[in-house]
Formats: C-alpha cells, structure tokens, sequence
DNA sequence: ATCCCACATTCCACAGTTGACATGTCAAGA
DNA sequence: TCTTGACATGTCAACTGTGGAATGTGGGAT
C-alpha cells in the first residue's frame, strides 16, 4: 500500500518521469522503500486512472511526466496525519537465533559474530555518506533524520550481535562437559516463553 | 522461503500439528515470524510432499502430527549456516519520514512524537515481558537473546525519534519568519542525497 | 441429552512482490 | 553512417502474503 505514497511523495515537489521515478527508487529509496520497475509503471498507471496523478507532458522516445493532482496531494496528507505506520513483522536473522540450538556453540557464535562485522560494514557505510553529505551540498532535512536512523540502528544492531556473540560463547565456557544440553533450554523448544516483540518500523 | 524454515525449525525438536504451530507462531514467532493459517497449513502440505517433513501420526478430529525428517533437518541446518539472512528493504515510517516536508513543523514534531511514545510503550512492554520470564520458568536462551535485540531496538527507535523531534522543532525556532522555506531543503526535494541504509534484519 | 468452545483441517479470492522479459527511441561518439 | 548505451515504456508468470471463510469433531459443562 505504501508503494503508492513513495510515488505521491517523490512528486509531491516535482514532476518526473516513470523512469526519473525508477532512478530515485534506486539511489535515494531503495532501503527505505525498495520498488520494482514492475510495481512502479503499474502504480503511474493505477494512480492516474484514480485521478491522483496526470501526465502533465509527453517528451521524446514515448516520455510522460507525472505531476500529483490536488486529490493526490490530499491522499498524501491524509495518509501521513490519519494512518499509523505498518510495523514490520518479520526478521530473518532474528528467526535465525531462535533456532541457533541447531547448530553447535561455535557455529552459533560465528553467525552472530559475522551479523556484527556486517553491521559494524553498514555503520562505516552510513558514516562515509555522513561525511560525503556534509562537503557537497545542503542535504535534505529529512534525509538527515533517516541517516542518523540507520546509524543508530547499525550501532545497535552490531553491539547487541557481539552481546550475543558473547552470551553464546559464555554459556559454552559454562557449561563445558555439558555441551549437548547447554545449548537447549529446559525443554529443548526454543519457542515456548512469549516472544519479545522484534518489529521494526 | 524463510517460512517454510520457521515451519522446520519450530518442528525440529518436538513433532506438533498444524494446529500446535500456528499457537506457536502466534504466541512466540509473531514478531520474529508472522504467519497466517493459509501458509502455515499450505507450508506442511509442501514440506510433507518435498520429504522434509512427515506425519508421525493421527488423532481425533483429524489432527496430523507432524515431524522433520532427516532430510529437513539437512535443509534446517543447510539454510542456517549457508545463507544470509534476507535484509529488509522497506520501513514504514522512515518513508514518511522523507516526505514530513509535507506537513507544517508542528505536524511533523507531532508524528516523530507519537513514535516515540509507541516505542517508549513497547520497551515497557518487553521490560514487563522481561520480568515475567525471570520469574516463572527458564527462558528459552535464544528467545533471550531475541529479547533483548526488541529491548535496544525499541530504545534506540524511541532516543531517535525524540531526537529528531528535537531536531524538527529546532528548525522551527531557527527559521522563525521563514517557516515555510526551513521545511524543505534547498531543492524542496527530500530525496536527492544517497539515501541511507535503514534495512532491519 | 444439548450446548458451546476449543481443536483441527482445508480452501478461497485478491493483492503485493519478484525478476525478469520485451520493445522502441535518442543522442553521442567513432 | 553505424554503434552503443542511456532513456523510456510496458508486460509477464510465478510466487508470497492477506484475511478471511468454511466445515467438522471432541469433550466438558449444564
């Protein structure tokens, strides 16, 4: 449903192509809200014929550009101000740690350890575009507040995997002779306490 | 795919119905997992004609019990140690996020606020979550480490969002009789830096 | 005996996502 | 002139996800 708003969003301010449109998609969005070439044609053509958008050009090789109507100027807003965010409801590596008792001690530590080298990767990423941003250009407000999300998400992210890295770790130093069940709970399911909430936004 | 895995990982250790897994994805596996009926009951037909799981045995009210065969557990532990865990490509909130240049400041701060407040909310929940658990039974050690990624991610969600809050009403005081221009950046295009990684995992 | 709720399974229509495929045009460089 | 890569659009089939609906059974309480 969002995929919609993306669009409305990115020519809230300024006309585009459908392929101006794939290429914002791609450098600027693509981690906040990836879309395909497929999804994106099918929304212009979905979002025109509701009346949210209209071609307000044609240009060479079969060019459209899009601008928002006052409708989809509308549906913008109220989907901002009267909608609440849908909270993500799954996690790969999360679902993973579940099931790490599958594994042993070692190869458990390794996956937590390689989630950590790949965050601390991200983090020194985010910081390289931190910098980047800084000496080239006035960088969107709003695109500010994001990037420091993703810092502090990776930070976070890589500091709780080397906690765990260590947890796990820890409990085979403990356990020692008891490896086998050390690395199950009390009834060997990994699922039966409530689970904490892990959604993201 | 991963769910076909959730589905071999919850039956790894002890057989269960279709009937017993979704009470498991309900109640454990929501956040990490979601799943519906349709794809949970859709999955164990699949896994069932693939060799990965079987039925162990049948009951009253035509109730299957299902088990991992040897293969499953091959794939088990196949996709834990030989794949990475898909990242996440989209986030609800940071896509409005991006477009918050379309509310007044006053709007803006009040939607970062409302985050905060949800975040600040989960974190009591799974600090309430936390306690329960130290005192009724041993917890799931994986589930603990689960735990504890839901209580930095709300924390850190909820720092950020007071954070940029902050920073919304900042601006605001700092562009005092220019308020409409200080909502946008120089362009008025919030999308034009690269935009940052905000995959979650 | 009857009722009701939990146990238990199967199925549906629709929407969203993926990862391409396909075709055509323009403009710059050789 | 020809080539090539970017510009530009549209479409496809398969898969996954959603939010139910539907049907039937067992067992405990009344």
């Amino acid at each position: 449903m969002s995929l919609r708003h993306a669009v409305l969003g990115l020519l809230a301010d300024t006309s585009a192509s459908g392929y101006d449109l794939m290429k914002s998609f791609e450098t600027s969005l693509d981690h906040v809200w990836h879309a395909t070439q497929s999804q994106v044609y099918g929304e212009l053509g979905k979002l025109t014929a509701a009346g949210l958008l209209e071609v307000s050009d044609e240009g060479p090789r079969g060019r459209k550009e899009y601008v928002v109507t006052p409708a989809g100027r509308d549906e913008l807003r109220r989907w901002l101000t009267e909608t609440e965010p849908v909270r993500q409801r799954r996690n790969d590596t999360l679902l993973r740690v579940f099931f790490l008792g599958e594994l042993s001690t070692q190869e458990a530590v390794g996956f937590l350890e390689r989630e950590a080298e790949r965050c601390a990767g991200e983090r020194a990423a985010l910081e390289e575009v931190e910098k980047t941003v800084g000496r080239v250009e006035p960088f969107s407000v709003n695109g500010r507040l994001a990037l420091e999300f993703g810092l502090r998400l990776a930070t976070m992210q890589e500091e709780w995997a080397r906690w765990a890295a260590a947890q796990v770790g820890a409990r085979e130093k403990a356990a020692g002779a008891q490896d086998g069940a050390a690395s199950h709970d009390a009834s060997g399911r990994p699922v039966e306490p409530k689970d904490p909430e892990s959604s993201e936004r």
